[in-house]
DNA sequence: TCTGGGGTCCTAGGACCC
DNA sequence: TCTGGGGTCCTAGGACCC
């Protein structure tokens, strides 16, 4: 039978950071800006396991979690660590012979046609706890979605299978928001159809779904919620539609040159990053977020594919230019879109 | 103790063309 | 000379996830 297995690195950033902190095992750690709590503007990327017991979780405000968890220590977050460890641990799950699709720092799935997927999954987590001291969880479903559902009840440090004979029973009075891809907007939206329980929906109309929210999403939460989801495992890299870098800067910008220094710094950072990798940008995007937390981008298609700095540049100053700026700038970004190899292959041609 | 950064995908609606 | 319908391109915005 063909399984999907979803490996999830347990706390991973905090876990790579006790690895070279062992004297931290046990105790609360928290990953995020440069390791200054009292930092403002700067939130938590990782808490272990220990700090979460304080209510500290990822997104929350440094100077918040530090209030909660005095005690934590605080460490900056150090991307190139966290890049190459979970390096290692991709290279260990291609090295079991299945393909495996990376979803991210800390995610894989891997496709296994094997008659026992519980047993593969031991030994991926002792492969891994072996190799890196890295714990991980691993979720087995015959899709996607629910073998990421699945790891939930594996956390931390667990397997767990989930299909069609556990799924509504597990999962049947949960609310819609506990499936992947059901956020807090559509659950809202979804208990004004009186809709609330994953059960509800897997029962609801397939009409009434596409009606309120379109064909493509009102089938795909109707799949879902019967346990669906996608079935595929590719191994081929993953090919990025976009490269971006945004700041929040300390104090609000107010000053218009500032404002044309930021985005001019952030579009040609971003680009020097595109063309290291090879790829061609297609269209320029800048978001803006005034104090108040109003965030609004605009976007501007190249006149053709290309890298040129200047244009580019240019490109980006003049969508910045669209925007009124006539109140306080809490965060600037750019974000270079790229080209397809469709798109360059029709350029070319 | 106000609310980071990096992404993807979908939908709506206007412009434009035939 | 009062007005259809289809298709594509483009941007804005929403939603979600890690």
């Amino acid at each position: 039978m063909a399984w999907i297995l979803h490996v999830d690195l347990d706390q991973f950033l905090a876990s790579v950071e006790l690895r070279r902190h062992p004297d931290l095992v046990g105790l609360p750690v928290i990953v995020g800006g440069s390791g200054d709590p009292t930092e403002p503007r700067k939130v938590v990327t990782c808490a272990s396991y220990e700090a979460r017991e304080f209510g500290v979780h990822a997104g929350m405000p440094l100077r918040a979690a530090a209030r909660k968890c005095p005690d934590a220590t605080f460490l900056p977050s150090d991307s190139a660590a966290y890049d190459e460890a979970s390096d290692q641990v991709m290279g260990l799950l291609r090295d079991l012979g299945h393909p495996v699709e990376v979803w991210g720092w800390d995610e894989a799935y891997l496709g296994a046609d094997v008659a026992d997927p519980v047993a593969l999954a031991e030994r991926i987590r002792s492969v891994i706890a072996a190799e890196t001291g890295l714990s991980c969880s691993v979720g087995i479903s015959d899709n996607k979605q629910r073998a990421k559902v699945a790891t939930g009840f594996g956390k931390p440090g667990g397997v767990f299978t989930l299909t069609d004979e556990n799924w509504m029973t597990l999962m049947g009075d949960r609310g819609v928001d506990a499936l992947w891809g059901v956020g807090p907007k559509t659950a809202k939206r979804l208990a004004g159809l009186g809709i609330t329980t994953v059960a509800d929906l897997a029962a609801a109309d397939a009409t009434l779904l596409t009606e309120t929210f379109g064909p493509s999403t009102g089938l795909g939460v109707l799949l879902l919620a019967k346990g669906g989801g996608d079935e595929t495992v590719s191994p081929q890299p993953w090919v990025p539609r976009s490269r971006s870098h945004v700041v929040t800067f300390p104090t609000d910008l107010t000053d218009r040159t500032e404002m044309t220094a930021a985005v001019t710094r952030l579009a040609v950072q971003t680009l020097a990053e595109v063309v290291a990798e090879g790829r061609v940008v297609t269209r320029v995007a800048v978001t803006m977020r005034t104090a108040t937390f109003f965030t609004r981008t605009k976007i501007r298609k190249l006149p053709a594919p290309g890298v040129d700095e200047p244009t580019i540049v240019e490109t980006a100053l003049a969508v910045l230019d669209r925007f009124d700026l006539d109140r306080p700038v809490r965060l600037l970004g750019v974000r270079l879109e790229l080209a397809m190899s469709d798109d360059a292959v029709g350029a070319g041609r």
